[in-house]
DNA sequence: TTTGATAGTTACACAAAGGTAACTACTTTA
DNA sequence: TAAAGTAGTTACCTTTGTGTAACTATCAAA
């Protein structure tokens, strides 16, 4: 427990994963996608996550730059237990705003 | 998520979590079953477990004064969350030392 | 009267996480 | 020559989480 809160007890990480749950995305698309998010903190989370197997990052030596971020299988491993948790969230908070 | 984690996403909140799964402690014991918190911190953690409403603190007027601390429903609904992260972390890391 | 047990609290400090705003590097387009 | 787009970085600051050590309150037993 102690670990995993390590690598998923952070305000952002887990929204970050969730984000990637069905799609690969873009640096800037992430920062679109989730809201209230810094570039700053974008980018350090998804550089530990990245340090921590749980996304992969993809650099394409294109104009203007791309970089593409997505779910490894550790990651998507995660999924379902994060859906848990919404689920649980839901259930006892019950506003209907889980994410 | 975010509120989930507002929650949960703390070094030791997991812990006292599942330190109660199956018994119900007093705070001496918690603070002799897990290894290297410091009073304080269970304290202040215990304190906002129960503001949240996943944990039970049942004061007894006795002497010396006893306290036991207990998980509510919505305390005991997230222990399979939290086995599958553990299940999560072995697969993954497989060591052995999940706890 | 001092010790012991239980369940904390208080003061202080440190480190990590998060936020804001400005700046960088590269190249294409206007 | 200047703006626009992508993917960041950097400096600085604040907030939150955690840690240590000493202290509190109550009553019983020695």
């Amino acid at each position: 427990m102690q670990r995993s809160m390590g690598i998923l007890g952070t305000r952002w990480k887990p929204i970050i994963i969730y984000t990637l749950r069905d799609r690969k995305a873009r640096f800037g698309q992430l920062d679109a996608l989730i809201e209230n998010i810094s570039r700053k903190v974008l980018t350090s989370s998804l550089k530990e996550l990245e340090e921590d197997g749980i996304i992969l990052r993809e650099e394409f030596k294109e104009l203007p730059p791309r970089v593409e971020y997505t779910l490894t299988q550790k990651g998507k491993a995660l999924i379902p237990i994060m859906c848990q948790l919404a689920k649980w969230n839901e259930e006892y908070y019950a506003d209907g705003i889980s994410m």
